[in-house]
DNA sequence: ATGCCGGGCGAAGCCCGA
């Protein structure tokens, strides 16, 4: 069994104690990270390093930023994805994990946010997103369990969302947003937690603002994408609420599934 | 309509996020 969870920490360095203890707490044999905000000689290495994780990080000054961290023995694939131009932002990096016998693939991905939706940061998204699947077609061809887990700031449905109305025309909830996610998952991906839970208004996210976690008005944008190799193994997926609860807490709480292997 | 909150940077207030 291989438990593999992926979480946006909001800053690594300012979540230092509370990422400690959600792995202690947790034990996922794999963590995928995003939104690090830091550079690579920057992460706190050692602390995580104590607690077992080898480490794969991609990082850049002030934003962005994606890691992996595996109990498991792991080579880094790619700390770009295929296509990158020049001084590209950190938002991917992708692995081998060799456990009990098998290889597991995973990445790790921070998609664009995309707002405001009428500037050109909403086309770069969905220029991401195309690119993503492209990559995604030739690593499905390999027919290995594959985990490609992330921020993908992408709410899949009207039930992933507290306010499917007033989010309509967002970066994360247009049609265009949805119908690109959709072509990417539509090669044969299965998202692990609805795989395993139907029910409505289940979020990662939950803006700082507004007392939107105290009111549980958040939005699903965080995801474990397998590929049938991978789905066939899935056991258990879940939301893991805990650190979302704590001071200083990211805005986002950690997915996580599991594969028997 | 805008800010709300919160991190980075760098030492005040702006940029960015979702």
């Amino acid at each position: 069994m291989i438990r593999i969870a992926s979480w946006n920490v909001n800053s690594v360095r300012s979540r230092i104690g509370l990422v400690l203890d959600w792995l202690r707490e947790a034990k996922p044999d794999v963590a995928l990270f995003q939104e690090i905000k830091c550079q690579t000689e920057g992460f706190p290495r050692l602390e995580f390093e104590d607690l077992g994780y080898n480490l794969a990080i991609v990082g850049q000054k002030s934003y962005n930023g994606v890691a992996i961290l595996s109990r498991h023995p792991m080579t880094v694939e790619t700390e770009r994805l295929p296509g990158f131009v020049e001084d590209e932002p950190a938002r991917y990096v992708e692995a081998l994990v060799q456990a009990e016998g098998n290889v597991v693939r995973v990445a790790s991905i921070y998609l664009p946010n995309g707002n405001p939706a009428d500037s050109d940061k909403y086309p770069y998204k969905l220029a991401w997103l195309e690119r993503l699947r492209g990559h995604a077609q030739s690593l499905l061809a390999l027919e290995e369990p594959l985990v490609l887990g992330g921020d993908y700031n992408v709410c899949p449905t009207d039930d992933d969302v507290y306010d499917p109305v007033g989010w309509r025309d967002d970066a994360l909830c247009r049609p265009e947003t949805r119908a690109a996610f959709r072509r990417l998952v539509n090669l044969g991906f299965t998202d692990a937690f609805r795989a395993l839970h139907s029910e409505p208004r289940r979020y990662t996210f939950w803006d700082y603002q507004a007392g939107r976690w105290q009111k549980d008005q958040g939005l699903r944008i965080d995801h474990l994408l397998l590929s049938p190799q991978a789905a066939d193994r899935l056991t258990a997926a879940e939301i893991d609420k805990t650190p979302r609860h704590k001071d200083k807490p990211s805005d986002h709480t950690p997915v996580w599934c599991e594969l028997e292997l």
